[in-house]
DNA sequence: TAAACGCGGAGTACTATAGTCCGCGTTATG
DNA sequence: CATAACGCGGACTATAGTACTCCGCGTTTA
């Protein structure tokens, strides 16, 4: 029927990872390693996301990202329009108004208002969009976290600490020249 | 967000003509210039209508298409799935158990059910469904005539009369050697 | 019997997606 | 204070899907 990218599988993904931070900054490289996708490609999809003010950036060393608002205000319908950009589902091509009997002139009644067929598609689309409006990530945060045990957001904040003393090892072995 | 398909719009509008014509079989040859579409593009569309059951095909020098049900009985998800052919919203790529702190096996409460995110947009995906499926070819067929002005079918069939007419003029051009 | 039909395969042009690689300016830290 | 870790943006590539076209086959009917 039509594409949810990768891109927002991706974002949203993240953005879940970033509730469970709480605050502190995540880079996107940590992001990727620890979900084991595309670092590169995931460093496209972040800015997106800040621009659209769901999403806060800070540069530097232990830089990152954070949330911009409470996950409790941000929706799902909100990041699929900040990553893919609000395309329609269906794009009328006015094809009511090419009928060979009008000779090139359309009368009016026949190009006046919403194509029909181009109304019920806005139905569909807005019938999806108003799901994906309702849908938080605080709600979706909140039904992953029931499924986890209880050890889990210990064993991530261990893992990506382990991950900064990596790189404090890999400085002073390449450091003492 | 999505795409419906140039296939689709082109598909519901020569369905929509098919019910004026009212068990007439019309080519798709006739549909497209009727509309002003290309006809070889069209052709490719027919084709998959017809295994869906939605349209009957007459082969032979005055065949074309009929409608194979009453309009009341033919939704625009039918039509759209038989066009495009069934493809989810979302296709989920499972991230959910490649998490780093997993080390490749995964426990089972990570990938148990379905995904949280996957479920939401199946939800999204189930609204658009049911909006498309609560839509039939008769019920917007109406509405486009309630527009239309009472000559206008009659115009149409003159056109397309004029149309078979005319072949047989360039029969008898080319035919007295 | 030839022109009008439907059907299917092959091929083309264009666009979008998914992804990589690079260099820039910034910032914390050893 | 240099460097490595950050974000950001531009340029690039490969693959796939979309929107077509063209051709030839078998059928039908005037």
């Amino acid at each position: 029927m039509a594409q949810m990218t990768t891109s927002v599988e991706y974002g949203i993904h993240c953005l879940l990872w970033l509730v469970v931070a709480d605050d502190t900054p995540l880079s996107s490289r940590d992001l990727a390693e620890l979900q084991g996708i595309s670092p590169s490609f995931l460093a496209k999809i972040f800015p997106k996301l800040e621009k659209a003010g769901i999403v806060h950036a800070t540069g530097g060393v232990r830089g990152g990202y954070r949330l911009a608002r409470a996950p409790e205000k941000i929706s799902f319908l909100e990041i699929v329009d900040a990553i893919e950009g609000r395309k329609p589902l269906f794009d009328c091509q006015e094809i009511r108004g090419r009928c060979a009997v009008f000779g090139g002139k359309p009368p009016a009644w026949a190009t006046g208002g919403v194509c029909s067929i181009h109304a019920v598609m806005l139905r569909a689309e807005k019938s999806m969009r108003d799901t994906l409006a309702a849908e938080t990530l605080a709600g979706v945060a909140k039904s992953v976290g029931r499924k986890a045990p209880a050890a889990f957001p210990h064993d991530i904040r261990a893992w990506l600490e382990a991950r900064v003393s990596k790189r404090g090892a890999a400085r002073k072995r390449a450091a003492p020249s």
